[in-house]
DNA sequence: CTTTATTTTCTATAGTTGTAGAGAATACGG
DNA sequence: CCGTATTCTCTACAACTATAGAAAATAAAG
């Protein structure tokens, strides 16, 4: 029998070598689901539309992810593996009151692309609700989130640039509820509507820590 | 014509009067809609199920809501009415830190009953992605509540209870972004857990102020 | 070119949904 | 008790969904 690894086709046991890789087909529908959840809503992410959207026809998914929530499952965990290396780029080398500005600035909707992503994760927490498989997605993140932003806060209390008597695990909730929150204020703000005050929230906020 | 307002009924008009009061049908089917919805989910809130779970029978809800769409929209902006008259009640002759802290304690999720309209406004948030009209009945809250803030944090300032260099307009919206992202932590926690340290960060927020 | 396994299209199906509307049931005035 | 307007139940229907699977198309090896 020929597997589907694409290891398989350099050992060469395989007479006929696979054509598409599995891996790469399954990270191209999701991000066609993301497009459209982007751009219609996740009432229009239907298998048909998805796979429209990624340029096959209805049946072609299926040997990819076997159910629509299969799909959605990987579509919405991918979202926080994207953000989670995101974050891991623009923190590294970084410590104190610096990685956590910059890993906030990468979190809040402060661009176009990433008013898409609070789009998406939107409909994902409403899936979460009720999907506890989902849910822990969510929650595996945020509290690696909160072991970051406390460990940051840590550093900084050690440099002297936060100095305020409330403790860090109240801080880190707050700072994390906060980018919760941002992500729906930018994504129910009204078309063409950039500036929320968003900057000038974290901004303030880091510097309430310095008190 | 025997029109179905309540008050031809007084007026003995109307050969036979109507029944129903049908502005408290609607609030029932509304209340029936939130216990699905925080049951089982919005997916599940079909109309057939709404009308199950009111003791009627699928199409008797034509006649107080002729569409699905009208009936969400009408439920959601009563979340908001609901929400925003305990808040009345609750900051009633209130002013400054007090008042900042009666509302914040109305709005975040703190009790079953709180987590239940969580697990109502995060669909309800979801579905004004893509619908302008629930994004205004969102959006006109949350402008009413920044003003509402920003004038209590005014008032305290007077009193001397805030003092940071902040401005007001930046703590209103970390405080507002604060509370919705509540909103997620609460409904996404695993059943059960109650304690996710909010009135820690409520209080940790306030103290920041002072400084 | 032929063969073979893979990949994709296409059609079919079972289920669910919102909505419409005929008819039965209901409750009240007379 | 009867008539009448209201209210509700029930059935029907058209649209849409995820999914299954047969058939066609494809691409590479020999």
């Amino acid at each position: 029998m020929c597997h589907k690894s694409p290891t398989q086709i350099i050992l060469g046991s395989c007479p006929v070598p696979k054509i598409v890789d599995h891996h790469q087909r399954r990270l191209e529908l999701v991000d066609a689901t993301w497009r459209i959840i982007a751009r219609l809503g996740i009432e229009s992410a239907t298998m048909r539309e998805i796979a429209l959207e990624a340029g096959f026809a209805n049946g072609a998914l299926k040997p990819y992810f076997p159910t629509k929530d299969d799909l959605l499952t990987f579509a919405f965990g991918h979202v926080f593996n994207r953000t989670n290396e995101r974050i891991a780029e623009v923190t590294a080398g970084q410590a104190g009151l610096e990685a956590l500005r910059a890993f906030c600035l990468e979190v809040l909707p402060l661009d176009e692309e990433r008013i898409n992503e609070a789009r998406i994760v939107i409909p994902f927490w409403q899936k979460a609700i009720n999907d506890p498989g989902k849910a822990r997605i969510h929650r595996e993140s945020m509290q690696q989130w909160l072991a970051a932003m406390r460990q940051y806060l840590a550093e900084a209390r050690d440099a002297g640039t936060v100095t305020t008597a409330v403790d860090d695990a109240a801080l880190a909730g707050q700072l994390l509820n906060l980018l919760l929150g941002a992500q729906i204020a930018a994504a129910l703000a009204p078309g063409g509507q950039v500036e929320l005050g968003l900057n000038e929230q974290l901004e303030g906020f880091l510097t309430l820590l310095g008190c």
